[in-house]
DNA sequence: ATTCTGCATGGATTG
DNA sequence: AATCCATGCAGAATC
């Protein structure tokens, strides 16, 4: 028995950005495929063939798409419900690939294809052709000016030859079970060049080749959504896609369409002014888009024009992914699209946080306002698109499926993670509002948590990127995308400006104070200010609880190993640190790093035995308290 | 002044 | 080196 499969017209392996893919659509191997195919693996690094991207691989009797493998590994109620879909959908014969139209060998396709079993319906089996000459493509160029015309728009039919996927093209998925053959005769008409559609002067890679970032990604999920949009009794094939650029997406409604993707699936013209062509959304509705080219180069450049209504119907930006389709049996141009996870531009904003030093900003304290905040970013974005950055134009908007797997976040999420920029803000006052106003975007930073222990203060928690322990850092602590427990030892040699007494990082009162703070709290109040103050009242009345025990100690012991003498200062206040000799009781002092469980279960017991006046006078001085 | 149109340019990609 | 294609840009058209 002889079993055969196309591999990308050839057993060539395809390059693509430096990362070698082994395109597979069809091809004619016998029974030494697979050890013939996994030596070329090897030589290209790939230990399985299911390593490879958008590839096939061996599973259960068939070669599947990696991507189908992969999913196969946890099959999911998707599958059934596709292998449901298979039976309701009609039973055209027109069938990917292999479509035989061209009304002259008709008859002389295979008369019994070889079905090869396959467990997703929208896989395509694997088609038997014996030819121990050359790997056929697995189309069948056969012109047949199916561009039909009513009222001088074209129906966006294609045109059968383009229905034919030529061999370098991921196997589109289908809702639909089955094939038909292609003969030899019929595969001689395919390569002819007489067969294929002349359009000079577009010549060149375009003409035979897609590239790999046109390949149509769709997922079960999407097909099945299309097509219960569109609610008819269809079977669709993903033709090509194509991220909107942001020329694409903008406001002269032209959107650039790959050469080879023009030339394959939409009706053929000859002249620039182009065709009519009309195109479906997968919501049912018929748009009329003009299809045309710019001669350039000596080659063509083809573009959709109008296509903003459509655009602006689908809520599509640059860095979306239109995905174009074709439903049978009408022969139907579908268009659907992908949202992008995240704007491509927003994440550009992301811009690589330096080192993930600990950075104390001056006033400490992040932005009060998200809403100002996202406001910041969208008239950024804004900035962006009109000051139309040379930057952008030369990072072009190429975000496969793959890089989009990892920015899968939300905005809201995204939001977790901003933090604002090193420059310093600017305070501005907006309707009696105080707000920080910077001049850069906000950068990414590691995610923290806020916690409120029992005493109903707030902790900010990290986890350390080397050790992975979670350490408490002040409240205005702002941690960027990288952060060590080294990090936590502030620089000692740059004090800041602030407060030069205290070292970057210092919780003291001075330092987390607000720089527009102006010392209006009420005693209710719960900003940082006044959270430190009660925990530093608290933690104070615990010293002099201790230190009255330890005076009560001494009377009646000459020594007491488990507390120690802790000596002060003579003028202790703002900016003056308390100097702690030693101590073993770790409520004495302020450790930032220590474990959150024994920190609560401290201010417990601190709690326990002092009873908290229930409203503080922030105006008494703790000092004051202290040596009351 | 703004938008539209047609083409040109040049960086990115590919063979 | 050849080609693709995102976008710039100048002139025309329109508001």
């Amino acid at each position: 028995m002889i079993m055969y499969a196309i591999v990308n017209g050839s057993t060539s392996m395809n390059r693509v950005g430096g990362h070698a893919h082994i395109v597979i659509s069809l091809f004619i191997v016998d029974v030494l495929f697979q050890n013939i195919f996994m030596n070329a693996l090897i030589q290209e690094g790939y230990h399985s063939i299911n390593e490879i991207p958008n590839s096939f691989s061996w599973c259960a009797g068939n070669w599947l798409s990696s991507v189908v493998t992969n999913r196969m590994n946890k099959t999911t109620p998707l599958t059934e419900e596709l292998e449901k879909y298979q039976f309701t959908f009609s039973n055209s014969s027109k069938e990917f690939g292999t479509h035989c139209t061209s009304g002259i060998d008709n008859g002389s396709s295979l008369k019994s294809p070889l079905l090869l079993p396959t467990i997703f319906s929208n896989q395509l089996p694997l088609s038997a052709e014996p030819n121990n000459n050359k790997p056929i493509f697995g189309s069948n160029l056969v012109y047949e000016p199916c561009a039909q015309q009513s009222n001088g728009v074209v129906e966006g039919k294609v045109p059968s030859f383009k229905k034919e996927q030529k061999s370098h093209q991921i196997v589109p998925k289908q809702l639909k079970l089955g094939v038909s053959m292609m003969s030899k005769s019929n595969k001689g008409m395919a390569l002819g060049s007489n067969n294929q559609v002349d359009r000079s002067p577009s010549e060149g890679r375009g003409r035979s080749q897609l590239l790999p970032r046109y390949w149509p990604q769709t997922t079960d999920q999407e097909l099945l959504q299309i097509h219960g949009d569109l609610n008819s009794n269809c079977t669709i094939t993903p033709l090509f896609e194509k991220t909107l650029s942001a020329s694409d997406a903008g406001r002269i409604g032209r959107l650039v369409l790959p050469k080879a993707c023009a030339e394959m699936y939409f009706p053929p013209i000859d002249q620039s002014e182009g065709v009519p062509v009309k195109i479906r959304d997968v919501k049912g509705k018929d748009w009329t888009f003009q299809f045309r080219f710019w001669p350039n180069n000596n080659s063509r450049m083809y573009v959709l024009e109008g296509v903003t209504p459509c655009i602006l119907n689908m809520q599509l930006q640059a860095g979306d992914t239109v995905i174009f389709s074709r439903i049978d049996p009408d022969d139907k141009l579908v268009i659907g699209y992908r949202k992008a996870t995240v704007s491509v531009e927003a994440s550009a904003l992301a811009n690589p946080v330096n080192g993930g030093a600990l950075i104390h900003t001056d006033n400490g304290s992040l932005p009060t306002n998200m809403e100002h905040e996202g406001t910041s970013i969208r008239d950024l974005l804004q900035e962006k698109k009109k000051t139309r950055n040379i930057r952008l134009k030369s990072k072009r908007l190429h975000m496969r499926c793959e890089d989009a797997l990892e920015l899968k976040l939300t905005w809201k999420q995204a939001q977790e993670y901003l933090r604002p920029p090193l420059s310093k803000p600017t305070d501005v006052m907006i309707e009696n509002c105080e707000f920080e106003e910077y001049d850069e975007p906000p950068v990414f930073g590691k995610k923290t948590i806020f916690t409120t222990n029992v005493a109903q203060l707030q902790d900010q928690w990290v986890q350390c990127d080397s050790c992975f322990k979670w350490r408490r850092l002040p409240l205005d602590v702002l941690v960027l995308s990288k952060w060590t427990c080294s990090d936590n030892v502030l620089d000692e040699k740059s004090p800041t400006t602030r407060h030069p007494r205290h070292r970057p990082g210092c919780s003291c009162i001075v330092c987390i104070q607000p720089p527009s703070g102006k010392g209006k709290h009420k005693q209710n109040c719960i900003c940082n200010v006044c959270s430190t103050v009660r925990r530093r009242f608290k933690t104070l009345m615990l010293r002099k609880k201790k230190r009255l025990a330890e005076q009560e100690g001494e009377t009646f012991q000459n020594s007491d190993p488990v507390i120690n003498r802790t000596v002060f200062s003579d003028r202790p206040g703002p900016g003056t640190e308390m100097k702690i000799e030693s101590s073993n009781n770790k409520a004495q002092e302020l450790d930032l790093n220590c474990d959150p469980i024994e920190e609560q279960m401290m201010l417990a017991e601190a709690f326990d035995t002092f009873r908290v006046p229930q409203e503080l006078d922030l105006n008494c001085t703790w000092q004051a308290e202290l040596y009351r």
